[in-house]
RNA sequence: GGGCCAUUAGCUCAGUCGGUAGAGCAUCCGCCUUUUAAGCGGAGAGUCGUUGGUUCGAGUCCAACAUGGCCCA
């Protein structure tokens, strides 16, 4: 057995454990309250059963102080000499820091008035042959947090928080949508094709099938096949995935909320969306008010709705509807002296340049909830146009500290008009565009079968997160993201 | 892809001008019955990310590489 990697003292309290006939690692422990509960319990309270993880141990003599941790609270445990004879002693040959204990006694309240377990019995429930991290200043590294998100759990109370509230705000947003009639439906992760959003996907493969099968990058094409099969409100808690480089804003395996309405149009779901975040900070946060970095965000106020084209005008003093194509625009923007980065701006066309200009001038400042709509029709291609401007699409986005929250529009339920979309988007692709999207068949013979007026939505959990969080680091709001493997 | 920064004891970090590797926590020993970053006294603990180079001498200077972070594309 190699265990030489692990420290002495550890590996020799265990033997200590084995010759005293006590299970290192035992099997149940049946408790009667959880640690938040006991340490909220009044004084006398006799009986009480509790265990977790030692986190901290204090001993004066013939008494000693520890405390208890989980997930969602601690308590203190006093165990006395007097109370335990020899127990107490044989308490100190083999505990450490970081093992599991379960405890049985009396609630009392020390002088310094904390709630504290005055133990009368203890079980050992689970030895630790690791270190904990630094009990002060906890786990900071960085790296060392992502990949062994455990320890940072243990030791940093920022992390409890909000892994727990990624938790209760995933719980609130599905009961948001159960109350309003959503039925909550899973699609296909391994899919044939990439399709539903623009962006590279990673792609694997199928041994019996000998096929290439591709993770989704996004669940609408399903949900709304879905739509065709008679469901008129539907969601899905999607993990997508995309191929995409690494930043502070992107994730490669990303959760987002994707939802359907048939016979709804953008603007019933401008509504939902206000609705369901509220819902969210009003049941998850106990408050409309958000601080996020120097800005106190009054999400109870009302949301600005900007198009496209006056936010343009407005940061960048250009009109677009002046310039029929993408040259003259650039032209336009560069007359300006506003400088895009971008590896190939001449060949970019008119919407794809309105979307670069956008994110340069204009995303940035936007502080406050606002709804932008109005999106050139290029850059939504699964979206209906606009009845009175067919260069734009019925489309709506949710910004909020310059990051889109929420993306949603009416569904273009015209398979004719789909089709040609697709294949546009098929000519990109084979002129080596890898985030155009392929020609779906199966979507499009669903269509063919025939849609009711529908409007969607998504939403990023993991930005959503970040934002009301204010994360500096996307990553902060997920439990274990990708990391480069350690050679060992 | 480019730039900057970090990597030293299990953890958190110092390390001056290039001259024998330091502290706190954790661990071990002793004292201690209301502590909570317990305290007091003592002890052990290191491939200074890796590989080269410069030098009488490198944790420190130089180069490459590795991992991560931030900024830019």
């Amino acid at each position: 057995m190699y265990m030489s990697h692990l420290p002495e003292y550890r590996l020799q309290k265990l033997t200590t454990l084995k010759e005293m006939g006590i299970q290192a690692w035992p099997e149940r422990f049946a408790v009667t309250h959880t640690l938040a509960a006991a340490s909220q319990l009044p004084d006398d309270t006799a009986d009480v059963r509790v265990a977790g993880r030692i986190i901290a141990i204090r001993k004066l003599g013939k008494l000693t102080f520890a405390h208890l941790q989980d997930i969602q609270g601690r308590v203190q445990i006093a165990l006395k000499r007097d109370v335990l004879g020899d127990a107490y002693n044989n308490f100190h040959k083999i505990i450490d820091i970081g093992d599991f204990l379960g405890v049985k006694g009396t609630i009392f309240t020390t002088k310094t008035g904390e709630t504290t377990v005055m133990v009368e019995e203890y079980v050992f429930l689970g030895k630790a042959l690791r270190e904990l991290p630094e009990k002060w200043h906890g786990l900071t590294d960085i790296e060392l947090r992502y990949r062994q998100r455990y320890l940072d759990l243990i030791s940093n109370a920022d992390s409890r928080r909000i892994a727990l509230l990624r938790s209760r705000l995933l719980k609130a947003i599905r009961n948001f949508l159960d109350e309003r009639g959503f039925i909550e439906v899973e699609t296909p992760i391994l899919t044939n094709q990439p399709s539903g959003a623009l962006a590279r996907p990673f792609k694997t493969h199928h041994n019996a099938l000998d096929i290439d099968v591709y993770l989704r990058i996004a669940p609408e094409t399903y949900l709304k096949q879905l739509v065709v099969g008679g469901f008129t409100h539907v969601y899905e808690v999607a993990r997508n995935f995309r191929n995409e480089g690494i930043s502070p804003v992107h994730l490669q395996d990303f959760t987002m909320i994707e939802g359907y309405s048939a016979y709804w149009n953008y603007k019933d779901n401008m509504r939902l969306m206000r609705d369901l975040i509220l819902y969210i900070l009003e049941h998850v946060f106990g408050t409309y008010k958000i601080q996020i970095g120097e800005h106190l965000i009054d999400f109870s106020q009302e949301w600005p709705v900007v198009t496209f084209r006056d936010l343009i005008l407005q940061d960048a003093g250009l009109d677009i509807n002046d310039y029929p194509d993408g040259s003259s625009l650039l032209a336009a923007i560069r007359a300006k002296g506003i400088q895009l980065e971008h590896e190939n701006l001449e060949l970019l066309g008119k919407g794809n340049l309105i979307d670069v200009l956008y994110k340069k001038v204009s995303r940035p400042k936007i502080i406050a909830p606002t709804f932008l709509t109005a999106h050139p029709i290029e850059l939504s291609p699964l979206a209906r146009r606009n009845d009175e401007d067919p260069t734009v699409a019925d489309r709506f986005q949710l910004l909020v500290n310059g990051a889109e929250i929420i993306n949603a529009y009416s569904e273009l339920v015209d398979p004719i008009d789909q089709r040609q979309r697709l294949e546009e988007q098929a000519a990109l692709r084979s002129q080596g565009d890898e985030e155009a999207m392929p020609l779906d068949h199966d979507y499009l013979r669903a269509m063919e079968h025939g849609m009711p007026p529908i409007s969607g939505w998504g939403m990023g959990i993991d930005r959503l997160l970040q934002v009301l969080l204010d994360l500096p680091n996307i990553r902060d709001g997920v439990l274990f993201p990708l990391m480069r493997p350690l050679e060992e």
